[in-house]
DNA sequence: GTAGTGATTTTCT
DNA sequence: GAAAATCACTACA
């Protein structure tokens, strides 16, 4: 590996406590490939979810059909519908038995890749684009057939390009209506593609 | 500028 | 049958 070139972060790197991975993931870059079609986003700001000790985990209350890869190994991804119409992509951490995953919130768009829907060039929009869970996932084309894949394999994974390091901030969550009070939200406080100001009041 | 509400379908009780 | 880790649009200050 060479200095300044893109590496596709490791299944190591998700098997860490997933307050470790939550904020890790800021400034990382998320690559898909759906339909032929490859896309890169600069991840700016990511929710943690850890099951056993968080009431707004879906897995907390156990075992279902639609949780099932959060109690699975690291590394793979968690996608599911919410509100009947918008898809969530979360990245699983832990390993396997533990339940607990990475909620991908917003992103920025990187220029140079390939024309996005919805996109009319004006930077307003550009900003805008990626600033919400659901948002990014109609961009990124993500639905729930792309339920538990693997993040080291070819459709779907996080990259480190050894950019400028990211200012970091945690706040609270966003979007819930329990377990709010955990400062679990981590996001980039440089950017402007937040779904919410950055802010660290409480 | 902020605040409030409807849309829509999967999943679980 | 009710709730859900959301978004977009409308109303009003």
């Amino acid at each position: 590996m060479t200095l300044g070139q893109t590496q596709r972060l490791p299944r190591e790197f998700y098997e860490r406590p997933t307050l470790e991975v939550a904020p890790d993931l800021i400034g990382k870059y998320l690559v898909t490939c759906v339909s032929d079609v490859r896309q890169a986003v600069r991840i700016v700001e990511v929710e943690a979810y850890v099951g056993v000790d968080d009431p707004a985990c879906h897995a907390a209350r156990g075992l279902t059909e639609r949780t099932k890869p959060m109690f699975g190994p690291a590394g793979f991804t968690y996608v599911y519908l919410i509100y009947g119409m918008y898809n969530c992509l979360n990245v699983v951490t832990e390993p396997d038995g533990s339940p607990a995953a990475v909620l991908i919130r917003a992103a920025e768009p990187i220029t140079g890749i390939e024309p996005m829907p919805g996109h009319n060039g004006s930077e307003k929009t550009e900003v805008s684009l990626l600033s919400g869970p659901g948002k990014l996932c109609r961009v990124l084309q993500v639905t729930t057939s792309h339920n538990s894949l693997d993040l080291t394999g070819e459709t779907i994974y996080c990259e480190d390009r050894n950019g400028s390091p990211p200012t970091i901030i945690a706040s609270r969550r966003i979007g819930i209506k329990v377990g709010t009070q955990r400062r679990w939200r981590f996001c980039d406080g440089n950017s402007r593609s937040l779904s919410r100001p950055a802010s660290d009041r409480v």
